[in-house]
DNA sequence: GTCTATAATAGGATAGAC
DNA sequence: GTCTATCCTATTATAGAC
């Protein structure tokens, strides 16, 4: 035990690659600036990524879906009933974004949008980050004894739905658009439970 | 009368530079590529925009919020149910992602995350656009009768919806996401109706 | 208003010493 | 694995003829 090694330098490019391209995109980051941030050098960049930006996006864009999808099973995990939870997800996000004075919205949207259509890799690794994160929210829902079939087309409502508050209250610098979307989203998933 | 001057060159490189950055985004996106798309030379680009490639964003941008305003107006008048006449509005962007082989979602979404918190003009001109196509709703909503408060909040539920849902669908490559959302945002509405 | 040429810089990527 | 130097290309932007 008593393993908590400090992060390698792989490590260390991935999450700073996964922090600029939140911030900036796919296209505004650059793998310089990638490096300068981990405190690496370019030279290791592409020892540990020889599929060069491409490679890097792909690991970055996984990095961040599985980061939010703890975020999201720790946050579901803290109140029983499922509306509530989901509320309390939206809510959360709105404080981490304001904290972040606005500059912490969803960690793969822009990348996503940016290369839909031209990086397959990218597009697919985005696609399985949502995919996971809807199925936590499915199971959320099932466990608190939603029908299946109501609970898989909710999970998939109540991510699209976040995303696109975040995205609006990071457009917006206001906490409104995700705190209304919250409950609005508990008002229905609560319409589905009798 | 009789006035359908073909377009003139400012509104050709604008027309190109929002399509180009809706797909590509605004990183993405070179001045050299507009300026072909659009049949322009780089000089008139830099005659039109000195303000240059941030400049040219502005007007793509508020380019592409007008145009889908005026979608989302035709789409929200051809129902008389607001409920409905929302849920069109999800079809209609779903069949029109669909058939542009999923590279044409939000006009702005891209740009917009991109830039937020780094270029304020565009920031704000994305800020805009969200705020006129919320108050289209909530017009629509109040015309049906809902309460003031209720129409407001809904209003921007849907738009958060409706965009999450496009992002959603566009990066699954599926119809679902915006036909479900649809589905939920009309019960939703309805459950304000009495 | 339009065009070409070019400046100045930054981008991704590679080579090879250590 | 790490580092520096460098190649090549693309980028934004400008200058000035027409």
């Amino acid at each position: 035990m008593a393993n908590t090694p400090q992060p390698g330098t792989r490590e260390r490019i991935v999450s700073a690659a996964s922090l600029l391209m939140q911030r900036q995109g796919y296209e505004g980051t650059g793998i310089k600036q990638v490096a300068q941030e981990a405190q690496a050098t370019l030279g290791s960049v592409y020892h540990f990524f020889p599929g060069g930006k491409q490679a890097l996006g792909v690991a970055a864009v996984q990095h961040a879906g599985q980061e939010f999808a703890d975020l999201l099973s720790t946050t579901l995990s803290q109140e029983a009933d499922p509306a509530k939870a989901i509320t309390a997800c939206a809510r959360a996000l709105a404080t981490h974004l304001r904290e972040s004075e606005w500059t912490d919205g969803c960690p793969i949207s822009a990348t996503a949008l940016e290369t839909t259509g031209r990086v397959p890799d990218i597009e697919q690794a985005a696609a399985q980050a949502f995919q996971h994160w809807q199925d936590l929210v499915a199971d959320t829902l099932r466990e608190a004894g939603l029908p299946n079939d109501d609970a898989h087309d909710l999970a998939l409502t109540v991510i699209s739905t976040l995303e696109g508050a975040e995205l609006t209250a990071q457009v917006s610098k206001s906490e409104t658009p995700l705190l209304v979307a919250g409950e609005h989203l508990a008002r229905l998933i609560n319409s589905y439970k009798e």
